[in-house]
DNA sequence: TGTATGATCGCCT
DNA sequence: GGCGATCATACAG
């Protein structure tokens, strides 16, 4: 199997891998953007929805990396994670906001808003840019309707490492990643440092 | 700029 | 039955 997708290894630790996804450009039916702000969760860890291991909802966490995981948060918004580790461990980045980039307008269009700031500025608001759903979870992020596009090897943006947001387990892990300076992200990164 | 609150539902801690 | 890896709105300062 291969785990190798736009130069990153998925089968890498998702703090390993999250930070890498800053700067990739994710396209869903040709909509998207890059990528700016990112989450690491994992199994061993109890903010995860993999800490007390496999159910009907986490299962693709479970199966093989480079694929999706989306779950529905608060009975109202839809969140994308990416799936990292090998099969069976339990791992994935959440996918928290991107700089719009391709097809603005069909964004703008499912949002009913038109701040390109706000586009894709959160998990839930960036699902609903793209049009993420339950029926997306567990597909290769290889193949249609996802495409990643890995970022300029040449030059390596510039990734802040913070505490995640809107957990209350685990508070103090510095597992989320933003792109420094970045106007796209959900929250600006205070007291972040450097990775 | 920041804090508080309600909406709404699939899956369990 | 209770709880969220959230968002939009309302209101205070």
């Amino acid at each position: 199997m291969n785990t190798q997708l736009a130069g990153i290894d998925f089968s890498a630790p998702s703090h390993i891998v999250a930070p890498q996804l800053i700067g990739v450009t994710v396209l869903f039916n040709g909509v998207g953007g890059r990528i700016v702000e990112v989450e690491a969760y994992d199994r061993e860890e109890p903010a995860s929805h993999c800490y007390i291991g496999q159910t009907a909802r986490n299962f693709s966490m479970f199966g093989p990396p480079a694929r999706s995981y989306v779950y529905q948060s608060h009975g109202i918004h839809w969140c994308l994670n990416f799936v990292c580790r090998e099969a069976g461990h339990g791992a994935g980045v959440l996918i928290r906001a991107l700089e719009p980039v391709e097809g603005l307008d069909a964004m703008r269009a499912r949002r009913g808003l038109d701040d390109e700031r706000l586009l894709c500025a959160g998990p839930g608001r960036l699902c609903e840019a793209l049009g993420v759903t339950r029926e997306h979870n567990n597909l290769p992020l290889a193949k249609a309707p996802f495409k990643l596009i890995a970022r300029d090897p040449v030059h390596r943006p510039e990734v802040l490492a913070g505490p995640r947001i809107g957990i209350s387990k685990a508070v103090d892990l510095p597992w989320r990643f933003v792109l420094a300076g970045s106007r796209y992200l959900s929250k600006p990164m205070r007291g972040g440092h450097p990775v």
